[in-house]
DNA sequence: TCTCTTTAGAGAGCAGTGCTCTTGTCATGG
DNA sequence: CCATGACAAGAGCACTGCTCTCTAAAGAGA
């Protein structure tokens, strides 16, 4: 049974990440001030370390907020296409993280640009942030089990590559082959570098800025991207 | 003729810059002060406002210099590798791009991370900007010469992309088709996200630590980018 | 029910930041 | 030679993160 105290603590701690989120999406990571959430919330400054350890430590939470914000927004996009449609399932992922990204700019920003605090990512943000890749993990192991990828054909990757992988390969089914591995962290990197590159800007005075066209040129990078990543015919030099 | 004045302020003006990179390179584009740095050229915060407008323009002159050091690097590795071998050039390009960042961490946020001034990327960064751009464009454009990529047999690219296009073709010859334009794009996208995703801490837990692994995994990518890039046959859904 | 400990909040304060304004001093151009 | 302009310095404003001390209230044990 929580007391009077208890659950006025729950609920504080609650207010202030909700208000800095707030304060996050408006002015961005570099300019989210402990003192105006506290000043927002009607109490000083002082007090809010009561219940925050640090702006570090704020930011932390809203970092984990983020991920799985974005992972539920993903997750939710590719369960509406069927699971047979591969191609669909990977570019509604990749929309979703985009669309995503460009109505939570900050947000986005804190997650996937760079890491603001004392560049240590702590370990409670390394759960939610497999999240989105734990969808495309799922595609590749689908993309083997209707055949549209052969593993009896997926060429050999080189022995230092294969060793590089041995992290990832803990996450993945072994029905995986490295050689897919190494397609999805691929396509992973493309889909993450375009949305950054537009999200930061790099696209200026290079992709016409009128949404339709924007999007029209994104989700045909999606599906080329998918195109060489699922399908067996392997990109080898 | 410069006065002694004169002489002294451009001087100034360059120590004061240079100061700043160390600075930048040492503590992160978030930890520059001015103050600090006026404090090590023995001035006082205000006189430095004599030289330079705003901390943020500041900023703006190391993100100039930023783009040239890596620009710089990228076209001489680049200018190493045989001019016919396409691949080798773009790997090589890549290359240089990640040893640039591993090198000048801060320095690479500061261009390709989360803008940290007021969003407004300011007229003078962007015709740096496009140093590397450029190197890839010329491969595109000697793959086409080549005859690696046979712009007879390139497949249309739909209507609304090919308006998105419209900005960048004005930098890229004709000679290039639209298909080949929407590869490079690609490929320079999944450079730069592989690089940024590294660099930001996306890749651990993902790739192995050692550098040799990592490294070992990125020329790969590189090789599989350059593959279904240049090569005419198409990667098409 | 009455202490006694824990906890929440307030306020002051420290060291730091970007930036502005005033004040005195010197080099430069007429 | 002298007035004008650039320049450095200092004080000051408003802000930041964070720490400390102090008071008041809530919780727990006798």
């Amino acid at each position: 049974m929580l007391g009077v105290r208890a659950r006025a603590r729950v609920e504080l701690t609650r207010a202030i990440v909700e208000t800095a989120r707030r304060h996050l999406a408006q002015d961005g990571p570099v300019n989210l001030s402990l003192r105006a959430v506290a000043r927002e919330l009607g109490m000083v400054s002082s007090a809010v370390y009561r219940y925050v350890p640090s702006r570090d430590d704020l930011l932390t939470l809203l970092i984990v907020d983020a991920y799985d914000a974005l992972g539920a927004a993903a997750e939710k996009a590719e369960a509406k296409v069927p699971r047979a449609d591969l191609d669909g399932r990977f570019v509604a992922v990749g929309r979703a993280v985009r669309t995503w990204a460009i109505e939570h700019p900050h947000e986005y920003a804190l997650i996937y640009g760079s890491p603001v605090p004392g560049y240590a990512a702590p370990q409670d943000t390394i759960a939610p942030a497999t999240r989105v890749p734990a969808i495309l993990v799922g595609i590749l192991g689908d993309a083997v089990a209707a055949g549209a990828y052969d593993p009896a054909v997926a060429p050999e990757v080189p022995p230092a590559v294969r060793r590089s992988l041995a992290p990832v390969r803990a996450a993945i089914p072994d029905v995986v082959p490295d050689d897919l591995v190494v397609r999805g962290l691929m396509a992973w990197s493309t889909l993450l570098g375009l949305v950054s590159m537009e999200q930061f800007g790099q696209f200026h005075n290079v992709l016409a800025e009128a949404a339709s066209q924007r999007e029209a040129f994104f989700t045909e990078a999606l599906r080329r991207t998918s195109a060489v990543t699922t399908r067996t015919p392997a990109p080898r030099p």
